[in-house]
DNA sequence: CGACTTTGACCTGCGC
DNA sequence: GCGCAGGTCAAAGTCG
């Protein structure tokens, strides 16, 4: 079984761009739909210790009584800002809307935090690329940032919508935080970006170790793994998670199931954080190589020669 | 030559 | 209505 070493999750729905200034840590699943089968739902304990009311309606659209099917996907977990939960409760307001039933297709989608989005914390040690091909096609700074945040598109299909932004966390070095928006509509692709236009003379001074960086990285994307199989290899077993709203926990993958079921201990089965089945996607079948990824690559990641590719 | 990054300009949403 | 900030576009340049 594969041990993945990365942190933590939360299915962040309509996040701000205010999330990585306030430590929102990620939940990884691209392909995350109403219609899943299991969905989001907290033990009466911690939303008395942890969660408002208000987050709690928030979220209900997504609970789930499963009978205590529950998944614990990471190694530390995520907290969601006051902020998120305004912009979600705005969401759902919208979402009540009747569409309208004009052909008028804007050129600019709906902002990106009316949608629904997968943010993904990842220590500089952890972070690799998943299999999907990406293509960079913007950079912002980012106010209350000191490091720009990079956006990526799927490159593999012409139609496909996912995105992707990287940025650097202005809170913890060495951490980065990732963005999944939207879905890919295909299968993953067998070939990962080619080397082209990763490397630019217009750096004369850091063009030697930013650009070696980058082959470094790319090179590494280019390892190739099998198609493995797509879900909750993360080495933890079934687990309920709340967490404070502005609180991290820090669970080192070398916790076992009895320590983290004692973390919450008193959950309610019924109402418990479901999320086996919302890592059933492709999104972890990127995921594998990881390690082997990051072992043979040479991701001295740091704030110097950040933004990078990958 | 195709695929990619970079980067300034542009568009849109949102808060005041 | 205005200005700010985030997200996207597209031209230019790079690389295999």
């Amino acid at each position: 079984m594969m041990i993945m070493d990365w942190g933590l999750q939360a299915v962040v729905i309509g996040s701000s761009s205010s999330c990585s200034a306030n430590n929102i840590e990620f939940s990884p699943k691209l392909d995350f739909q109403e219609s899943d089968h299991q969905y989001l739902s907290f033990s009466h304990e911690m939303k008395k210790e942890f969660f408002s009311d208000e987050l709690e309606e928030l979220y209900k659209p997504f609970y789930h009584v499963d009978g205590g099917q529950n998944m614990l996907m990471g190694s530390s977990i995520s907290l969601i800002p006051k902020e998120i939960i305004k912009e979600e409760k705005r969401e759902e307001e919208q979402q009540q809307v009747v569409a309208p039933t004009s052909t008028y297709v804007p050129k600019y989608k709906k902002r990106k935090n009316e949608q629904k989005r997968v943010v993904l914390q990842l220590k500089a040690d952890d972070l690799s690329s998943d299999k999907w091909a990406w293509r960079k096609y913007g950079q912002k700074p980012i106010k209350g940032s000191p490091y720009p945040r990079s956006y990526y598109r799927c490159s593999s299909s012409k139609g496909c919508l996912a995105r992707k932004q990287v940025e650097q966390s202005c809170t913890e070095n060495g951490t980065f935080i990732v963005t999944y928006t939207a879905e890919h509509n295909h299968s993953q692709p067998t070939r990962r970006n080619s080397l082209a236009g990763t490397i630019k003379s217009k750096f004369p001074n850091s063009k030697n170790t930013i650009n070696s960086h980058k082959k470094s990285i790319v090179k590494d994307e280019k390892i190739s793994s099998p198609h493995g199989s797509t879900s909750n290899n993360l080495g933890f077993s079934p687990e309920t998670l709340m967490i404070d709203e502005f609180q991290e926990i820090e669970i080192n993958q070398e916790n076992n199931h009895e320590e983290i079921k004692n973390m919450f201990e008193g959950s309610d089965e019924n109402e418990c954080v479901s999320i086996q089945e919302m890592f059933d996607g492709d999104f972890f079948a990127g995921l594998e190589d990881i390690h082997d990824g990051f072992s043979s690559s040479s991701f001295g990641c740091n704030n110097s020669t950040f933004p990078f590719s990958f």
